[in-house]
DNA sequence: CGGGCGGTTGATTTGTGTCAAGGAGGGTGG
DNA sequence: CCACCCTCCTTGACACAAATCAACCGCCCG
């Protein structure tokens, strides 16, 4: 990754709701996010979008359009942002540091496709509930991975709309969900934030219900 | 894809139940299909299986397992089948054949997850005959552009069962999804074979029910 | 203050899973 | 060749999770 440094343009601040990119424009650079929040998501046809995924401070995002010629989704701010930008055709050129980064990128993207097929696999045999635990428990994870927070209490940056959309399910399905997981003393459940009081038991109810 | 021509060893021919690779084995060449077709399915800790993906000639398998130590899923033979074995430390390489052919692996990288996408997020807002009606359709345009079948009869290389597990449902609701679509005239369904009778109304039913 | 958006709560419907039973091949062995 | 089994598929009755519809609340913002 340092081998990035020397052809990538830092840029920011962006503020929430601006984007990074958005779907109409020509794809030409990935980002690396340095500090702040984003999604990506995709309006569909018929008014609604689909939210695909968070982003955090070390995550790549752009990956994702690479093959097409346009970017596939809109990556939106959810939190004051800065990333760095790091053109496509770095690639295209034969130099031996994009080598090695062709490599390291390849095997990202089996990673991602294993976390994707991952998501298919469970998801279909899970609750709702165990889905946003299991949610809860990644956010958590990889927030503590990166220092940006160092209990179990979750500042979320995306709206519970989002949440229930990128989970697939309905805001009032994860109202409820959350109201419940509170009564049974496993989560706390805040205006803009979600404690995890239980981990042990969050854990439990993942695996199996 | 001319340039692997020189790398590459074919294999074959693999009967049906083979494994063209085990998840127990190391990692080390991707397959490209030259005739049959092949699954790829991981066992699950709870003895079930899960179906990621049904694979035809033309197509590339391995690539989920790039940055793994072993590989990802079970390639299961489905019909018999001829491949092409490509060594995965060709990659490694940096002659120039293999640099461009990384920029087309990474491109189809791309793709892959996009697709992962689409069905993570169409998947939750269609029901289960819709996601039939999709697979169906798809199966239908893949063995077309690859010229193996002329009709919009579909002969099935695997089982309902498989179709229902990569769907996420259960055999049981594909057979009434299927039941239903022969009622309204859409499809008939014979024993290893499903014919899209009417492909408009099909293609109407994918989009909204 | 009014309006809109995000979130909550309740009543009801619906799709799909689950459980249980039975049928149609396709193999194998007698 | 038939009897048997086994796997795959189908059909029915029922249960349950989540969607839907509707109303309402609290909050932020102009």
């Amino acid at each position: 990754m340092h081998a990035l440094n020397s052809v990538t343009l830092s840029k920011g601040p962006y503020k929430i709701g601006d984007f990074i990119y958005k779907m109409e424009n020509q794809f030409k650079s990935l980002f690396i996010i340095q500090s702040g929040v984003i999604k990506l998501e995709k309006p569909l046809r018929d008014g609604n979008v689909y939210v695909t995924g968070f982003y955090f401070p070390g995550d790549i995002i752009g990956l994702e359009s690479a093959g097409g010629a346009k970017y596939s989704y809109d990556a939106v701010v959810l939190d004051q942002a800065w990333v760095c930008e790091m053109p496509y055709h770095y690639f295209e050129s034969q130099e031996p540091s994009s080598v090695l980064l062709k490599e390291h990128i390849i095997s990202l993207y089996g990673q991602k496709l294993r976390e994707a097929d991952r998501l298919l696999a469970h998801d279909r045999y899970q609750t709702g509930e165990q889905r946003l635990l299991q949610f809860l428990e990644m956010l958590c994870k990889k927030l503590f991975t990166q220092n940006l927070e160092k209990t179990h209490k979750l500042q979320l940056p995306m709206s519970k709309g989002d949440i229930a959309n990128y989970l697939g399910l309905r805001p009032e399905s994860i109202s409820r969900a959350l109201q419940k997981l509170q009564r049974q003393g496993v989560i706390r459940n805040y205006k803009n934030a979600i404690e995890i009081v239980d981990m042990k038991v969050a854990k439990k109810m993942i695996c199996r219900l």
